[in-house]
DNA sequence: CGTACGGTTGAATTGGTTCAATCGGGGTGG
DNA sequence: CCACCCCGATTGAACCAATTCAACCGTACG
């Protein structure tokens, strides 16, 4: 059970007001964990869900594959972000949620995870909420896909990344923790991990980022976003209510 | 108003079971219609919206441009899907919302429409499904950027345009309108109108369809599903409850 | 009857892939 | 403690799918 440093709690508060009474809510979801190893499926596509898969420590990915083998990461999961927030309207998985690290989850039951959440207003609200940014996240993903090249590609992403990472706490200094492969890299962007070392390296010897040993440093965040293009309104920080 | 063939409900009823009283919530919210020119915008990106608009007749997509003048597409509309169903949760558009022929709307305010849909539960949930179900397609569109080919990327389009159409008896012998330019085609598939041009007519060589003016017409549907590894799952006719 | 827009085609170019080989460091077994 | 191994990073060279540029066609429409 997990009661300090609720990565869900950290993401959430930031934007929606949550009360003593809402973080308990929280921590209530987060009482029994779930180890998964690394390169592992924390949920395999195609199957039939009965509960709700939070993350609490380490990275994992929505993914896709095809039948040749090549597969398509559609979304990267860090600490306090949901697996399958979908269940209780559907249930089978149209893709997989697999574990980069060695991953700790909580794991409530549907009927349980909606008697815990639809009791409170705001909780609702900020599991809605966070729905609605990853939807906007993957609008960003396409718009990347679609028209940026592989460097752009590339500084957005770990411009993402970075204020993600920023929301839990965990950049120092510029530094993050970023434990994607050069082939995690590129099967997110859309490019083999051929190019996306080509490209590391460029935007090493230009002195805007650095990634080595699993941590990103960045050099140049200004001119990183204006490269990719960010827009933080993407996380939709300013809400209605 | 609009009673008769409402869109919204030939699409929702084709899963979502829905009684009279539900329907006539839809009906309800299609007394104010509003009518949007081919080629303009019906939201544009940044602007805060105070209320829903749904698509009764005509196409129009999702979009986003970058600073250069590309635009990715990031979704399809057509009759029956809400352009913005996020209202009330954050207001402000990550993207935006074009017509692509002459459109008719449904416009209504953000808090006569929660009072509406929140009076009855079938009608939630059927608006939570087509909000999954509509990131479910955000997901394949990802996959088709990502990593299949041009000729792959158009197959897997026109398949799902013509299941969607489907549901909303739009398909007759194997034939349904599909007004996309080849531009707008090579924005929602990030390929130059061009290419996009080549692929088309390869297809029509190899006698797996046709597009001529505005009209699809399907000639092989087993092998172009084949070709996009087309998975029918991803709309999520099988549900839970 | 001109004009504008969408579709069509050819030729040259290119961003990214493919194939192949090498490097380096962390973990493991003897 | 060291040799080995394996995985991920790195680099070079040849190749290709899609782009770019440019011209032309057909037709709908004011």
């Amino acid at each position: 059970m997990i009661e300090l440093n609720n990565p869900v709690i950290a993401k959430l508060s930031k934007v929606v007001g949550l009360s003593d009474g809402d973080n308990h809510i929280f921590n209530e979801l987060c009482k029994t964990t779930i180890l998964v190893n690394s390169r592992r499926d924390i949920i395999s596509d195609g199957s039939r869900q009965n509960g709700v898969y939070l993350l609490l420590d380490g990275w994992a990915c929505r993914y896709k594959t095809l039948k040749d083998g090549k597969r398509q990461i559609i979304a990267i999961l860090i600490p306090g972000d949901f697996c399958n927030l979908h269940v209780g309207i559907y249930d089978q998985m149209d893709h997989a949620v697999g574990a980069i690290t060695a991953t700790t989850l909580a794991y409530v039951d549907r009927v349980q995870f909606d008697a815990l959440t639809q009791s409170r207003l705001a909780v609702m609200r900020a599991l809605r909420w966070t729905a609605l940014v990853d939807e906007s996240l993957s609008r960003s993903w396409l718009v990347s896909l679609g028209v940026r090249n592989a460097r752009e590609r590339l500084a957005h992403l770990v411009c993402e990344l970075r204020e993600r990472s920023s929301n839990i706490g965990l950049v120092k200094n510029n530094h993050f923790p970023m434990p994607l492969t050069q082939n995690d890299l590129g099967d997110s962007l859309g490019l083999t991990p051929v190019h996306i070392n080509r490209v590391v390296r460029a935007l090493a010897v230009e002195q805007l980022l650095k990634i080595e040993r699993g941590t990103v440093s960045i050099i140049n965040l200004i001119e990183l976003r204006k490269i990719a293009e960010f827009d933080n309104n993407i996380f939709h920080q300013s809400l209605v209510y």
